[in-house]
DNA sequence: TTCCAGGCAATAC
DNA sequence: GTATTGCATGGA
């Protein structure tokens, strides 16, 4: 089994995905085979909010949200911490949850401060940290760490765990977050833009499967 | 109409 | 420790 031979057979056949995408000029882009995003902590929050907005929920409803809070000129951490609940609430109705997204993102950007000092710290530390967040858990924790902040933490979620299922590359065992995570961090070199890539290329492959067994 | 989409936290057992 | 429930939109 070789983990970087399936990374580079996906590769080949998908492309570079770019992800995660900015609002760029007022839409968003995707930057393939560019891993110099995010480029400012302004660009890094920017990803946290999508962070907190997609989760249970599709990039396309979360995005909308980013973007209509690009329109109404709220799109940084100032506004977002200072602005009225309700107000927030309005911005991303269309996240699924807005009400308890709304409190939680407004909680997390009013300690943006310390997120980007702890970023600073050893990843182990900065993860614990982003942990104690309300809103914030395992996954949310790794993409902040990887798509936010460039550190070179793998994330598990339902599309990584049939990826595996997949390919074998378990057959039994007690399964949890923890395991899969070092199972991959342990094969690969702790490169973020092989974990951005890698991750984004799961995602892309486990959807297009999900999608072509709906029209057969 | 139902079901699901890249979860998390609190509670129950 | 694991299982269940609340959260409460939009699109297929």
């Amino acid at each position: 089994m070789n983990l970087i031979k399936k990374y580079e057979e996906m590769l080949d056949k998908f492309g570079y995905q770019g992800w995660w995408p900015l609002v760029q000029n007022g839409k968003m882009e995707y930057f393939p085979n560019d891993y110099s995003y995010p480029r400012s902590f302004d660009e890094s929050f920017e990803v946290c909010l999508g962070a907190f907005l997609t989760q249970n929920n599709t990039w396309r409803n979360a995005s909308s949200c980013i973007l209509n809070l690009y329109n109404a000129g709220k799109l940084d951490v100032n506004s977002v911490a200072e602005m009225k609940s309700e107000e927030l609430e309005k911005l991303i109705r269309h996240s699924r949850y807005f009400k308890q997204k709304a409190k939680r993102v407004q909680e997390f950007a009013l300690k943006w401060n310390e997120v980007k000092n702890y970023s600073k710290n050893d990843q182990s530390i900065f993860r614990e940290f982003l942990l104690k967040f309300n809103g914030i858990g395992k996954e949310t924790a790794d993409s902040i760490m990887l798509y936010a902040f460039k550190k070179p933490s793998f994330i598990i979620d339902v599309y990584t765990k049939r990826f595996c299922f997949d390919k074998s590359l378990f057959n039994t065992g007690k399964l949890n977050y923890e395991v899969y995570k070092e199972f991959f961090e342990n094969n690969l070199k702790k490169d973020y833009k092989l974990y951005n890539e890698f991750h984004a290329l799961i995602v892309i492959l486990e959807q297009r499967k999900s999608q072509a067994k709906l029209s057969t």
